[in-house]
DNA sequence: CGGTAACATGTTATCGGTAACAAAAATGAT
DNA sequence: ATCATTTTTGTTACCGATAACATGTTACCG
């Protein structure tokens, strides 16, 4: 910054209102300024920014996989929202563990981010204490957590299956199996099949036989292993309940492999609304949770909350059921 | 640390020392630092340590996009390879463009990171002279440039199509359709395009089409609806070959929907070994190019870099034919 | 034309650690 | 006791941007 000073024959201090866009500096020294920071490779250096303003810039998030369309599309969503703002998203990957986000949560939390995202509401003790801690707004997403820590910006995983089960009753299917994860390496997914089962009992369908599919994150190649292995068995169910679109996609190749028909002899359902369930041909029956949406709404709350309105948001982006051609 | 220091009535420096375990602390100081600063609820500044020292434990990562599973699963490898080392992972994506990519690592820049992996070769001239004035170790990946920048971990996107095209000639194929993104949106998909032109044209065989299926990236829709609009000229090839496995998926469901048969009446190749390509059904023939081996190649030439191996490496992961059902 | 308001720029001190160098205190060998 | 050596502690300057305050410059008024 002196360097450009010293170009622009002005003081440092110009230099950086000219950068900043303060309404002090003459449009004619601030283009001056700019041309000239530019030639000369200027790079802004943040960190002596954070130090002396006390003000880190970062927005830490929690994901349970990088490697997943939805939560990547709503790191999208909430990383346009937050343009403008000069605020970076520091990511962090849980891979569906509550002990590993206790780690990176401290990993993160060292960066003195203004702001914390999780995915999920659920969390190890410790976790909640080091958040209380930081003293900084905490958001809970994708999920309607009982308990925030702070803000919420969700949709109710329980909910969207209900509409699911809804529409296979109505097509008179009555003997479901849901296909997800094991028990404990995925909250979400729990909420899902605890909706499919509340929902089942509701309408006074029998028992739904529960499939497990292996440890999260569950994919298209554990979909297609878990209906493998159930093999003949298969033909006791008219409806596969699967707790995410991949899964769904596996089993319907699967079922293709084993000469079954989709919808046909069986039904199957998605969730989440991916790519694959519109390409895929028939077309996987799924429900859009609105990935991008949430992200876009996280980036609202956040700016409120930069902005000063920080009284505790709790934000339901619902789900819509997606006809396709497998039910 | 200044009230730590007058506290147990010593200098700050010896403070400093002593919290950070040096070695030329007497036990008796340190026990008591340590004894103070807890008791009084001192927070060590972790910026004014980056700030003074210059080191963020920072490295910067830009992909082309986050949603796309190759790329989150070098960016794991990656991930995965840096830990205990303390340094944490910024990302920025790029979308695909290179003006972007000059905004993105204008912002990873400004936050002192100590390397930075560039997805691609392909750079504006600011950026270029930005990453040289940055004096940081820049690594280039998912590519062979051919003017590094600094280290190359990747593979020949044109020498993994030859293997694709040769496939084809074997299984005597000869009029090819090459199904892509539009020129000048994707430079690895644009070498990819020409690595199968220049085999077509060494083993002999006619001119292949080129297929534009819209700006970068381009996915599984994109590669239906190219193939909706090529409607019955379809009959002119024997073989399509996809920029990437999404693209063929969606070109697969759409043959489907035609009443194509693949493979007895078409061909349909894709790249990138993607989950969709084995649980696809057929499954798709494709090339592995190794996104996790590449992000762990990564961290080792850091690891090099941060232990004083400074010298340029020039990595070559290769990439693997995977034969599925569709040729 | 002098005076004042509005605008544009400059000066100084500072955020909290720590590298580099300097010096004092403890230890040990002769 | 003396000096060399090692161990421990202290001093100073600085990383780069910017808040707060001070000063210079222009525009416009009666």
């Amino acid at each position: 910054m002196r360097d450009v000073a010293r170009a622009v024959e002005k003081s440092p201090m110009t230099v950086s209102r000219a950068l900043r866009g303060d309404a002090s500096v003459s449009t004619k020294t601030r283009a001056l300024v700019k041309k000239h920071a530019d030639e000369m490779g200027y790079v802004y250096d943040s960190t002596a920014h954070i130090f002396r303003t006390q003000k880190s810039g970062f927005v830490a998030v929690t994901v349970p996989s990088i490697n997943n369309a939805n939560f990547a599309e709503t790191f999208r969503g909430l990383s346009d929202g937050l343009e403008g703002t000069g605020m970076q998203l520091l990511l962090g990957s849980t891979n569906y563990s509550v002990e590993k986000e206790l780690e990176i949560v401290r990993q993160l939390l060292a960066r003195n981010p203004e702001a914390i995202v999780l995915t999920g509401g659920n969390h190890l003790p410790e976790t909640r204490v080091l958040l209380e801690k930081a003293q900084i707004p905490v958001v809970e997403i994708w999920d309607l957590a009982p308990d925030p820590l702070g803000h919420i910006v969700g949709f109710s995983n329980a909910g969207a299956m209900s509409a699911i089960v809804d529409e296979l009753h109505k097509n008179g299917r009555r003997r479901l199996a849901f296909i997800g994860a094991s028990a404990g390496s995925d909250m979400r997914g729990a909420a899902r099949r605890d909706g499919v089962l509340a929902t089942a009992r509701d309408l006074g369908l029998p028992e739904v036989f529960v499939i497990d599919a292996g440890f999260a994150p569950v994919s298209m190649r554990h979909g297609a292993l878990a209906l493998a292995k159930l093999g003949q068995a298969i033909t006791k169910f008219d409806a596969l309940v699967c707790v995410s679109d991949p899964v769904a996609f596996g089993v319907l190749n699967e079922c293709r492999r084993m000469g079954i028909n989709v919808p046909q002899d069986i039904a199957v359902t998605g969730f989440g609304n991916f790519d694959v369930a519109m390409v895929s041909s028939p077309r996987i029956t799924t429900v859009n949770v609105h990935a991008n949406q949430i992200g876009k709404k996280v980036a609202g709350v956040l700016r409120d909350i930069f902005d000063g309105r920080t009284d505790a948001q709790w934000i339901d982006v619902g789900s819509t059921l997606v006809r396709g051609e497998t039910v």
